[in-house]
DNA sequence: TAGTAGTGACTAACATTTGCCCACAAATG
């Protein structure tokens, strides 16, 4: 079983305790329990073999007993008993809008339906209407939520996809008349890599004009719901859009709760509660009974608090409240300080655009350097370089270095396979010609975690290899990437010096916040870049950073903030090195 | 159920809006 297997059945039995109607904390248990597993960053296996399960926040004794049978048996009695009571299909019927714990298990014990299908047709048929508690306009919504359901269906959206769209919603509704402020809100401003919808947030005094405007954007399918501060809509492409409205005096407090995330929140006000405030979108109100305090601004909010300034990309209940408080808050890194791009592609291979034009665009978006890193020669469907194209691209490369000026430098590289019996795609005479060498895995990703672990750890430990591109080479929203022992890539990277990429591709984002996160602790050098196949992906460049910063980079844990000068003379001093060591 | 204090018992997750039916469930961060 792996991480993802424990996380489904706890998130399942979660479901299950909910509908059977079990104590709230019970429920959040195994939530808090799935949650943490699955932003672990290490394989449950290995974890449970070093005997540390109970070291997961949120895993006591009785967890720990229960993830150790699921590993060890690939069965959970306890669930399996559970689902004689309440049927497992039921945890479906939770993903319609509309339909909670409670109304399912309504609709379980007086019509006995136990499936999203059964459901279905006894909606149609006007079954549900006689309810208590249910009427002839709550199943025509159901009807319709189950409609929707089965059209777009409840996955996540990358958040290469949302950012665009929100922006787009955004410059309509700034223009309002009466808007004085406007903003992305949730899981899209922290950056998440996917998001469940889009939340918006906006400043007017008077809030109709904006929620007229709203509801009537050419994209809007259905609005689902409008009140005097709250409206939300369904887009055509099946994505949901939140919007709030508050007057400008209230923004701070309004932004703060509307972007989460939800347990941030829920810490936040506790915090408050025990400095004597209820806190809300609105304002602080002192539990004493005297008069509201105001913030226009989030600095404000965690002011009043006690607490820095917490940065949105932090706010994931990973431990940023307790640093704050601390003052142990890390100063992130921005995408203004990124000098260099060190992964893109040209028409050698398959770029849109020239070395020359890449270079170009790079210079004109305030970059100082670049490195260009075509495929190598057995990736064929990427027209891979040989030997001796990479060796005429070498002397384009001079040719462009010496056009450009002393101002902006072009490195010469590679993006090179790592076959898949582990041996790499030049030998080591030609790259020590290059400039940057980048070492990637493409093909073969469902080797066993021994054999896939072992092909990356032989690029790491060459000396000519300078990073490895998108580590684990997943896919958002659905392919999965190689089941790497992240511990062994780690110590190796940290060890011979070997640069990890976080790839600012949103359907790469590899490495991963949380793996971010891990390896720089483990002292492994990041870079972000953008794996630009035309000047245009250079945009990409923000999830990228936004990755980073999820990850608590600084500045100086990512190579490409680094003088181009200084990153040679790492990437030259790291395979010294590591001749001299081997 | 976890965490803590202490080895069985107690506490722990905030605060709101909306729709629809007529007091509440569901949804939002």
């Amino acid at each position: 079983m792996r991480n993802r297997d424990v996380v489904d059945i706890f998130n399942k039995v979660a479901d299950m305790l909910a509908i059977r109607g079990d104590q709230i904390h019970r429920i959040l248990a195994y939530r808090k329990a799935a949650e943490s597993i699955e932003s672990l960053g290490r394989d449950i296996n290995v974890v449970y073999a070093e005997g540390k399960l109970t070291e997961i926040p949120g895993i006591g004794d009785t967890l720990a007993a229960k993830i150790e049978e699921m590993l060890t048996t690939g069965r959970l009695e306890f669930y399996e008993k559970l689902a004689k009571e309440i049927p497992p299909s039921l945890v479906d019927l939770l993903r319609v809008e509309g339909l909670g714990p409670k109304r399912v298990k309504q609709i379980y014990e007086t019509l006995n339906i136990t499936t999203l299908e059964e459901l279905t047709v006894a909606a149609r048929e006007g079954r549900l209407r006689d309810l208590p508690g249910m009427g002839a306009k709550s199943e025509a919504k159901l009807v319709a939520s189950i409609d929707a359901l089965s059209r777009h269906g409840d996955a996540r959206t990358s958040v290469g996809m949302a950012w665009p769209i929100a922006q787009q919603i955004l410059q309509t509704l700034k223009v309002v008349p009466g808007v004085t402020n406007s903003a992305v809100g949730g899981s899209l401003r922290r950056m998440r890599e996917t998001i469940g919808d889009i939340d918006l947030l906006v400043a007017a005094d008077s809030p109709d004009a904006v929620m007229d405007r709203f509801g009537s954007l050419d994209m809007v399918e259905t609005v689902v719901a409008r009140g005097p501060t709250r409206s939300r809509v369904t887009l055509l492409n099946g994505l949901g859009v939140d919007l709030r409205v508050l007057p400008a005096e209230r923004w701070g407090t309004l932004l703060c709760y509307f972007t989460g995330s939800k347990d941030h929140n829920v810490k936040l006000r506790e915090l408050a509660l025990k400095k004597g405030f209820s806190l809300n979108e609105h304002a602080f109100t002192p539990l004493d009974g005297t008069s509201e305090i105001l913030c226009a601004s989030e600095e404000e909010v965690y002011k009043r608090l006690g607490l820095e300034f917490i940065p949105p990309r932090l706010r994931e209940d990973r431990g940023e409240i307790e640093a704050a408080l601390a003052g142990n808050l890390p100063t992130l890194v921005e995408e203004a300080d990124i000098l260099t791009d060190l992964h893109m592609h040209t028409t050698w291979s398959d770029g849109k655009l020239s070395v020359m034009d890449m270079a170009r665009a790079a210079r004109d978006r305030g970059l100082r350097g670049i490195a260009i890193t075509d495929h190598s020669v057995s990736l064929g469907v990427a027209n891979g370089l040989s030997v001796e194209s990479l060796r005429q691209q070498a002397i384009e490369i001079e040719a462009a270095n010496s056009a450009l000026g002393p101002d902006f430098r072009v490195l010469h590289g590679t993006e090179m396979e790592i076959r898949a019996d582990g041996s790499l795609d030049y030998p080591d005479d030609v790259l020590a010609e290059l400039d940057f060498v980048i070492a990637s895995l493409h093909s073969a990703l469902g080797q066993s975690r021994e054999q896939v672990t072992r092909r990356l750890l032989n690029a790491i430990n060459n000396p000519h290899v300078d990073m490895i591109a998108h580590p684990t080479g997943r896919l958002l929203p659905d392919r999965a990437g190689a089941d790497l022992d992240m511990d062994a890539v780690f110590s190796a990277a940290a060890a011979s010096g070997t640069i990890l990429e976080i790839n600012a591709n949103p359907a790469r984002l590899d490495l991963n916040d949380v793996h971010a996160r891990m390896a720089i602790h483990q002292g492994v050098k990041i870079a972000v870049n953008t794996d630009a196949h035309h000047s245009d992906d250079f945009e990409l460049l923000q999830y990228g950073v936004a990755t980073a910063q999820r990850g608590w980079a600084a500045a100086n844990d990512i190579v490409n903030t680094w003088p181009i000068e200084k990153l040679v003379q790492h990437v030259n001093e790291v395979s010294t090195k590591v001749r001299d060591r081997g």
